[in-house]
DNA sequence: CGAACTTTTGACCCCATTCAAAGTAGGTGG
DNA sequence: CCACCTACTTTGAATGGGGTCAAAAGTTCG
């Protein structure tokens, strides 16, 4: 866990950095972003429904939801966020696409005034790319989510979620991709998955009896990884990750 | 039919302007955008998976799907593109989140090199910015997209899918939100909503049978707006469309 | 120690898929 | 102009995945 002391500001950058360019002038600048530093208890909104949106929101520690609400109260989580994520960024482009953003466990955050993100990327263009580029790659990741909605089996959904987090939180350094904390319940990835919490149940219970993974309150323990990927056909690729040995689609683990 | 004679680009910086502050100097450059202009059958790959993708594409006129694609063979459309949109724009950012694009019937479209529009993005900031906010809506609509796969029966998928289109179609002058032609097929609907050929027709039928909307062909009449937004908890405000009138929640149909 | 929330399991039902087949365009070549 | 091929549309019957309802057994926390 040597990573553990980068700053969430620097994950954040060196994520800006993998996407698009930066210079070293920028990355100074960005690292001199200053925010207020809150704690929301797991259920907080971050962002109320239609509201002015005039901060982003950087997660320190915890993980976030993205919601898309029907009238009739259900809900949809289109995206999980974790340390290091700005989820909302695009809200600096385009304020009136504000998401509801929800903690979904005690969470910490910055808060990031969006005008002077907006005149960070005035001042500095490769900034203003950079951020382009993450909001792209984000929609990127929403339409792998999309797909999973609407066809694949629950399953398969399940696998593909646990691959993708496995991996995402690997890179954030919170575990390795066989052994992560994913402190989110039932219910809520039934949310996530647009499965009801009974079937969700029903679903690990599959993967658990089938030797792949095995979830404990608030940590996932992936037991074959190669049989999950392929499960849940699963291509990490797409998640442009730094680490350069593509050890997880062999199967073979990642040591600390 | 009156807006028939703007130029697709008219109607892309249109759009633009629309999401983000955009003066006459930006407008100029834009509209000066050249680009080779080609039509391509219904089925055509316009970016080859895993492509260079060293174009983006203005559609002139027709339909394209954007595609997410399993390695068995199935695929979900993630979203349907029309005469004006730019449904790679984002590419001009992240190369590597290049989606994949079919046309879904025979169409008319513009290539852009990415080289040019990144350097329009260096000279004119606000460019960049507009570019930015378009591909955040663009993810907007994804986001609600993922919400209906996850979250709602055939019917009201069916039924909130007509409801976009018909607006959309509707605001860039392709007909009214009661009679506008939608030349898709039920197979294709059926990749875009998550379901299976046959199912679509069912649906349609209950659809018809319930005197909401009747599909011929390659047109789509909606006899009853009111019941059919409903059953498809439709909220128009979130496409951001410049109609002043918000005729279409209350059922009062558009005369052109 | 009780309240509120998760996790787990059972029984039943329904929406959508699957399989199958007939009818209907649209397009091509003879 | 018609024969023919291919793809789309339409409908039926059977199957199955996931939902709904219900209830018990952990957990966490005040």
């Amino acid at each position: 866990m040597s990573l553990n002391d980068f700053s969430p500001i620097d994950r954040f950058v060196l994520r800006l950095g993998r996407l698009s360019p930066l210079g070293l002038r920028e990355r100074e600048v960005l690292q001199d972003l200053r925010g207020r530093i809150f704690q929301a208890e797991a259920g907080t909104d971050l962002i109320a429904r239609g509201s002015h949106a005039d901060h982003v929101h950087l997660i320190v520690e915890g993980l976030c939801g993205r919601f898309a609400q029907f009238s009739d109260g259900e809900r949809q989580i289109t995206a999980l966020h974790i340390a290091g994520d700005v989820p909302d960024l695009h809200t600096v482009a385009a304020r009136s696409a504000a998401p509801s953003l929800q903690t979904l466990v005690t969470s910490t955050l910055i808060r990031l005034p969006v005008d002077q993100m907006a005149a960070l990327v005035r001042s500095h263009p490769a900034i203003g790319e950079a951020f382009w580029a993450y909001s792209a790659f984000d929609a990127m990741l929403l339409e792998r989510w999309a797909a999973n909605l609407g066809r694949r089996t629950a399953v398969q959904r399940m696998a593909h979620l646990l691959c993708e987090m496995a991996l995402r939180l690997e890179d954030a350094a919170h575990g390795t991709c066989r052994d992560f904390a994913l402190p989110i319940t039932q219910p809520q990835l039934g949310d996530a998955l647009g499965l009801t919490p009974v079937h969700v149940n029903r679903t690990l219970k599959m993967l658990r009896e089938q030797g792949l993974v095995t979830i404990t309150g608030r940590r996932v323990l992936v037991h074959d990884w190669t049989r999950l990927a392929e499960l849940g056909d699963f291509d990490p690729s797409y998640l442009l990750l730094g680490g350069a040995s593509p050890a997880h689609s062999r199967g073979e683990g990642v040591t600390a």
